[in-house]
DNA sequence: AGCACGATGCTCT
DNA sequence: GAGCATCGTGCTT
């Protein structure tokens, strides 16, 4: 498996502080990068939701602020990460300026350093191709609630990787608001990157 | 290849 | 007490 030797910088701050669905489309291709015990685990990120404002009522913001969704109401560049379903842990990147709760959801990463590590998280079932499977894979968790990404030697951060255009890309409906009223359940906030681009990507990295 | 369901524990109308 | 921004299994086409 391929082992870059060239790092780019974490992304900064002013990246995070855009208008969620520019972050979400701009984060499509980025590198999560996850330090644990000093090795480097990452992936490329394939699949991300916008959740934006107090407004969407998808959004856990919808009802204010609370002991649970307090990262989100601050500053961008932090990780906002919650426990869902009595098991599973999501992982949410703040965005938008400090006071506005806002967020993208990221659903599935291309795993690209550490491999065989998050094969053993994993218990070799698919790596890293929903929220919760990224999380265990990169051993993401509720100690990382807040974790600023954009603080030079943070241990989760994300840099900048490869670049995709419009016509690699879907938009749909945000998966999993099943009880969420209309138009914010369907409104096109979930991005991802077509599988078949996948496959072209995996290919040239083969040679 | 797709759907139904159970697991499991935290959060807060 | 109800409802989850899910996942894996096991069963049906």
């Amino acid at each position: 498996m391929t082992q870059p030797t060239r790092h780019s910088p974490s992304l900064p701050r002013a990246f995070f502080a855009r208008e969620t669905r520019q972050v979400a489309r701009s984060l499509l291709g980025a590198r999560l990068v996850r330090i644990d015990r000093s090795r480097r685990l990452s992936g490329i990120i394939v699949e991300a939701e916008a959740y934006i404002g107090e407004a969407d009522l998808g959004c856990h913001a919808r009802h204010g602020r609370t002991p649970r969704n307090a990262v989100m109401f601050g500053a961008p560049g932090h990780a906002y990460v919650y426990f869902t379903y009595g098991m599973h842990w999501m992982l949410n990147v703040v965005t938008e300026a400090e006071g506005r709760p806002a967020a993208v959801l990221l659903r599935a990463i291309w795993p690209v350093e550490g491999v065989a590590a998050m094969q053993r998280r994993r218990d070799r079932k698919p790596l890293a191709d929903g929220p919760g499977k990224l999380c265990q894979a990169l051993a993401v968790d509720g100690r990382l609630n807040g974790h600023d990404l954009c603080r030079p030697g943070a241990r989760l951060f994300i840099e900048k990787g490869m670049a995709f255009t419009e016509a690699d890309i879907v938009r749909g409906p945000r998966v999993g608001l099943n009880a969420v009223p209309e138009p914010w359940k369907s409104i096109p906030w979930r991005l991802r990157v077509l599988p078949e681009v996948l496959r072209e990507r995996l290919d040239e990295g083969h040679h």
